[in-house]
DNA sequence: TCGACTTTGTGCATAGCTTCACAAAGGCAC
DNA sequence: GTGCCTTTGTGAAGCTATGCACAAAGTCGA
């Protein structure tokens, strides 16, 4: 669950379009790479698979930067939203728990392309502990808050066993870091501040299940649970 | 002219009660393990994150289940979620593209418990097709439609890389598969009544930049300073 | 049986999000 | 400049989700 963070009252950007922007990034950035100098809401929209009103309101609460009867210029904004997402800057993020997961994440060619640089790699089993994934060398998990504190990790991945990750969580804390991500499945204890944000791919599925399972029913309401409040 | 009335047993569930389910289910398997046999929504909250009266008006859309002055009885409850889930069912998964990521997620294990079977792992790449993985064996890409029918399966797993995705999301569909879960950075483009989700880690980690960078920067007061700071 | 106590299920107010629809603003041709 | 065209930015309406607060419904001891 993500705990909500008191926002600035006039540049309160609305939980929903944090979470649209890297979308429209992407779409951008893919815009740039083909050329694009300019893109309307209509083409921007499309591409990030929103409404096109949703997408200018979105881009509404980061400023004006559009023009009418052109607009947006499509490396401004890729500029105005990265500035916004904090991308602009250099992000310390160090992944606790080397299994399959950690290395597929550790892995993973987008990251680095948006500010993000794998500052540490950790794990608690002496197997893994040395070796050398996406050039980076496997740290014991004893080294956590040293790793932590001397490369200025402000966020952190965890990747480990479900048994682990409140531990885990309690020693990234205690070390002063304030964002987390969190790959076991687990409700996370935090205190008032800490940011945490969840993945868990059985959830997905599970969400998935429910929507097929009412497709192959035949719709939405079934027969013998018609209830008293439908009126024709 | 059919309307619809909110209303308990009403099968039409709210998308943000449908995101929950799982989270409680996972609370309640828990309890379950530890041998608990009944539990309030108080308790039952706090095991899942959220607020107690969220999860009683999340409840009562499946139905009347609790006992008031006592609580919910878990096995009985565990069982009303999963059926309404669609867990109680056995699913046949496919995963196509057997990176470090679709090597995760063969591996995983909340997978099996939950109903989930992996029926079958697919990769374009020679090299890995032959390669057993969690019992499995990788097949060819060129195979997906065989799989697909031969199976039984009506969840595809989409984790190849981002140019790969549409024209593997473009065959399952046509094979008659419904329900997709992608972890590739792009939007899928699909037809009326397919169900896709989306995974992307890196927005993940973009949008706690944004919460963390809100902090550093000292917090509501000094978002007024930016807007026109930067001119281009 | 009764009364004290616990906990559910839900009506209601509020907050947040989405979508529509259109005035305002800019470009462009002449 | 003037008029026309395109597209933004946003007020307002409608919809969905959240959380409070409490009546209703049950348990339990005496």
């Amino acid at each position: 669950m993500i705990r909500r963070i008191p926002q600035a009252r006039d540049r309160g950007i609305p939980d929903a379009t944090v979470a649209r922007l890297p979308l429209y990034l992407r779409a951008l950035n893919g815009m740039a790479e083909r050329g694009t100098a300019t893109v309307s809401s209509e083409d921007l929209a499309l591409a990030a698979g929103v409404n096109s009103a949703k997408l200018r309101k979105d881009l509404s609460h980061l400023g004006s930067y559009g023009t009418r009867g052109v607009g947006y210029d499509v490396q401004y904004l890729i500029y105005q939203i990265s500035r916004e997402l904090g991308l602009t800057q250099d992000w310390a993020v160090a992944i606790v728990g080397v299994g399959n997961l950690g290395r597929a994440l550790a892995n993973y060619g987008g990251f680095a392309s948006r500010g993000f640089r794998i500052a540490g790699l950790l794990d608690a089993d002496p197997h893994v502990v040395g070796d050398r994934i996406a050039g980076l060398v496997v740290e014991h998990a004893d080294e956590l808050e040293s790793v932590i504190k001397k490369r200025g990790v402000s966020i952190v991945v965890i990747a480990t066993p479900a048994t682990a990750a409140q531990q885990v969580c309690d020693r990234v804390i205690a070390a002063g870091v304030t964002s987390i991500l969190n790959f076991a499945p687990v409700v996370l204890a935090v205190p008032d501040g800490v940011d945490v944000r969840k993945v868990d791919l059985s959830i997905e599925l599970q969400i998935l299940a429910f929507h097929e399972q009412r497709k192959a029913n035949g719709g939405p309401i079934m027969a013998e649970e018609w209830p008293d409040g439908v009126v024709m």
